[in-house]
DNA sequence: TTCCTAAACCTACGGCGTAGGTTTCGCTGG
DNA sequence: CCAGCGAAACCTACGCCGTAGGTTTAGGAA
């Protein structure tokens, strides 16, 4: 990398700054980020870095704000349905997953107070509210959803573009059971799979709401 | 730390590593979690540690399996209801997530395919068949289960013993509906709302039975 | 023109994981 | 009884890391 004189500008600003953050994780992943490397990547002295960003902390908070931003408006123009946008914010939430397979684990590791989240919750659960669903389920069923979202793409982007571990043969007398199913878990991870699932809460949703009724 | 003479035996085993290893991350954390820290701890040179573990990432590995192991025998004499099975699984989980906050993130972000692990995904899955359970959905039931555990564990315990952040005030004029049911979620962690979203859970399972009958 | 400030760079510190080498204890075969 | 050998400990050293504190300079304000 050439040097640069001391008094001279090298054109960073947050923004730049936020985006090579993000290209890095995504190529490197997690292990490897930190404040030396993404400045080599910026051809910057680490300490430049240190005036746009506090630090290292700052620089993961910067990175999951980015990746999160991405989701923002899934259910722009969308029906009142609260299943509608159930399913739209569910899976604009994996596409992003599936873009960052890398960052995710920051995301599902901290709680989500950003305006971002908050708006697209309030989205989903003013719509419940609207289609009359009890407060109690309205506000246990994002809880439900995003905890089974957060887990189910942590597993199965497995921290990484390879995807998911392959599912391991099992021996089919000590699991029986396991062995037989096997052959259903072929398609972990796949879209085909997460649909299947996330209709299985959106059933128990449904149900919950037709016994408090 | 009183030295030793280099000969001498420090009486180190794999076992008492491993628990010191779980106390180490227990009381400290993650973040500081390392090779030279747990040896100051034990009263041992760092590279004495090497002998019996291969390095940092399989000390982390002996530390999911210690913690996993305390969740192994949750349906020992449990009756063969797929939903009594589950319901014991899932407590029992929480109880390991509550007593290890800071160890849960480790196992909710590697894939878990140890003994301990399958036996009891065996046991779930193999009471679903006996009762009928299609096969497609006893496959997917389990996934969505723990997709579900591993996501909210991962959000109510927030990585610390000091539970998850609080949840915050919303402004009723931007987000109306999110503010009418902040008081809904002051119990945010709580077993009673473990144990309503988990029937939430187990209702969408049972729904998507009737279903594909 | 002069000065101030923002933004860059440089140096240095303490901590990390760990590779490779050295020392000594205790067992075991002769 | 003792030679030798392997296991288990220790020590040194290397190259990373995050970052505190100090120095330099370009460019705008007075």
């Amino acid at each position: 990398m050439a040097r640069r004189a001391r008094g001279t500008s090298a054109g960073l600003d947050r923004e730049q700054i936020k985006s090579a953050a993000v290209a890095l994780v995504d190529r490197d992943g997690l292990e490897c980020f930190g404040v030396r490397r993404l400045a080599e990547e910026l051809g910057v002295d680490p300490m430049s870095l240190y005036h746009h960003v506090k630090g290292k902390a700052a620089l993961l908070d910067v990175v999951c704000e980015a990746v999160l931003a991405e989701v923002a408006d899934a259910t722009e123009g969308a029906p009142d349905d609260w299943e509608e946008i159930a399913r739209r914010t569910a899976h604009s939430y994996r596409d992003m997953a599936c873009r960052h397979p890398r960052v995710f684990p920051l995301l599902a590791t901290r709680a989500q107070t950003s305006p971002v989240a908050v708006t697209a919750l309030e989205r989903l659960v003013s719509a419940m509210r609207m289609a009359g669903l009890p407060d109690r389920v309205a506000a246990d069923a994002p809880m439900v959803l995003f905890g089974f979202l957060n887990g189910h793409l942590l597993a199965s982007t497995g921290g990484g573009p390879e995807g998911p571990a392959p599912v391991p043969e099992f021996d089919s007398d000590t699991y029986p059971g396991m062995a037989a199913l096997a052959p259903r878990w072929t398609d972990f991870g796949s879209a085909e799979e997460f649909d299947r699932m996330l209709d299985i809460v959106l059933d128990g949703i449904r149900a919950r709401t037709a016994r408090s009724a």
